[in-house]
DNA sequence: CGACCTCTTGATCAAGTTCAACTTGGGTGG
DNA sequence: CCACCCAAGTTGAACTTGATCAAGAGGTCG
């Protein structure tokens, strides 16, 4: 459940990044990718479920999400939690919380993870060094915003029904920009509790909402891969044209 | 309803903005407030109800909002709309929209506003050479996220009268923080329209909800200037501990 | 095998939506 | 100055979506 790092071992140099060679992802220049890698302090595994940053910590690092899922979320003090956004390989994690001084929210592993550590203390060298890395971090930042925008509008304006079908929607286009889509079908580690949370409604009514889509032949869901039997349709019932998460981090 | 720009007046110079006063802001250096007047190519007034900027828009400006009220919103395509968030004066308007190559979002005025208009080109100037003004860039950008993150969860968790007095605590903050708040009593120019579109409820509900806590004593509106009489009350029925608004620009 | 966790399904209930009619107030034109 | 109009807000009644309560199915792990 908590942290393992291994002290001495900082992973694959990022020069190698398996991550650099995904769709979604901007050429850097040699020099960028040194600083990088001069920033990079750690390389840190993590289990399901174990917190990457927990609400209100200070002194939070900055993360890069190698590989597996995780979401970051909000609490109220009865309990009740929203899922904000899910974060998917090679998401800068915990942006927010290394900017403004407290985490105004929590981060979790929702699969196995694995993160590239960076001390938030050296983003500022980041930002006096190396601009075009500063310009790409803020555009991260703002891609991020972006999604937050479209979930809100989601749960806001939209049905449970067109809420469902717009998050998987969505988090298939984010997938398949990682190349991690064959056949329409796409790894969904997400339990129903998770899917709830983060559409505002309520665990029963998700899962009943769920079981009428696959009813309708929309997609279907076996050994923890999920399967978009009709992506078109989909689209349609999600009531939504469209939002970016295409990869352009442009100057 | 549209843009009014007065070529060759750029309105007070950046030295002297009177936001620079107010208790929310960094205090900044010479050059930084030099630099800044070199980027502002433009004041502007807008009506309330302009389109400060269209949904799509490619080309659109980075702005700071010097007077008046906005929001940001995004529309469904059979017209349902979602106010993502309010913007106040001091606030950047369009970052999202000038580091992302299209605005997913529109931007309206609230109210009637005044603008400084700087070239969404510059940006990129402002990275490469004021690092500190490009940390508080991403920081603001940060803040925005943060208060988007609270309206989600509001949406996504509270009922109706929670995420009411939740809304108004949260304004009540953030005007307070421009010192414009005198006797507990700040100028509320929302319609409940704009209100129903903000926390994802009809008007009709909205309109029972507003006048239930009016009746339960939290607030009361007169003359376009909303009161909180009991804001510690209020505070707990939104069921809420304190998100930050407050100014902290720092390095 | 039992304990536990996630998911499923039915029944009942409540929060919020929709429809519709009416009030209020400000603005305009005759 | 009054008549009218329109936008914004209010209120009631019927209806629907989604929440809550409850019981059970299936799967996994010690």
């Amino acid at each position: 459940m908590n942290i393992v790092s291994r002290p001495g071992r900082l992973g694959t140099p990022c020069l190698a990044c398996p991550l650099r060679l995904k769709p979604a992802f901007r050429d850097k220049t040699d020099d960028e990718i040194r600083f990088i890698q001069t920033m990079k302090v750690d390389h840190r595994f993590m289990r399901a479920g174990g917190d990457i940053i927990h609400p209100g910590q200070e002194d939070a690092e900055l993360y890069t999400l190698y590989s597996g899922w995780a979401f970051r979320y909000k609490s109220l003090p009865d309990g009740r939690r929203q899922i904000l956004n899910f974060l998917l390989p090679g998401d800068l994690v915990g942006l927010q919380a290394s900017l403004l001084s407290a985490a105004e929210h929590g981060i979790e592993a929702l699969t196995d993870v694995e993160l590239c550590v960076f001390p938030r203390r050296r983003l500022w060298d980041l930002f006096e060094r190396m601009p075009t890395l500063a310009y790409e971090v803020a555009w991260l930042g703002s891609r991020e915003e972006c999604m937050i925008d479209d979930n809100l509008t989601s749960v806001g304006q939209r049905s449970a029904g067109e809420r469902l079908a717009a998050l998987i929607i969505s988090l298939y286009h984010r997938v398949d920009a990682l190349g991690l889509v064959a056949n329409d079908s796409f790894a969904f580690p997400l339990s129903q509790q998770q899917l709830a949370d983060a559409l505002g409604l309520s665990l029963v009514h998700t899962s009943k909402t769920w079981s009428r889509l696959r009813r309708e032949g929309l997609f279907a869901l076996s050994g923890g891969r999920l399967t978009l039997l009709n992506p078109r349709l989909t689209a349609r019932m999600a009531a939504a044209y469209e939002q970016i998460t295409a990869p352009r981090p442009l100057i």
